[in-house]
DNA sequence: ACCATGACGTTTC
DNA sequence: CGAAACGCCATGG
């Protein structure tokens, strides 16, 4: 059983915080909780994603090149692109295409907030 | 205690 | 420019 540290409960927090209509990447994750060499472990937080409530948008963490790698731990594989896709992000291929501009940073939009 | 794996990312060849 | 290797940290066998 994994530990519950504060660590995954950051990594819940900023998922959550995700606007609509925008995505994450694990490493902006990591760097925002400081452990930006450690993109890894913030998607192994996601796996344990599955045990909290209310489910995450997971559909809305992608890896840096905007392939949704996590699609595979879905319930439904289709479930992760058809998500992204109604909130207006257009997937092709489990590609999220102008994925820059959808990109949501949280260290920019946290840290910055006015 | 060691090796292998993983919803990643960066650097090197 | 594309593929491979390495690094990171934690879990499981």
């Amino acid at each position: 059983m994994p530990k519950n540290n504060e660590f995954f409960d950051e990594v819940y927090q900023v998922v959550r915080l995700v606007p609509k209509g925008r995505v994450t990447t694990y490493g902006a994750i990591g760097k925002f909780l400081g452990s930006a060499k450690s993109a890894r472990m913030v998607g192994w937080a996601m796996n344990n994603s599955h045990h909290q409530l209310p489910p995450l948008p997971a559909h809305r963490v992608v890896n840096r090149t905007g392939v949704l790698t996590g699609m595979h731990h879905f319930s439904n594989n289709n479930s992760m692109a058809e998500l992204l896709k109604k909130e207006g992000i257009e997937v092709i291929e489990n590609q999220i295409v102008n994925f820059k501009k959808y990109f949501w940073d949280p260290s920019e939009n946290l840290g910055l907030q006015p």
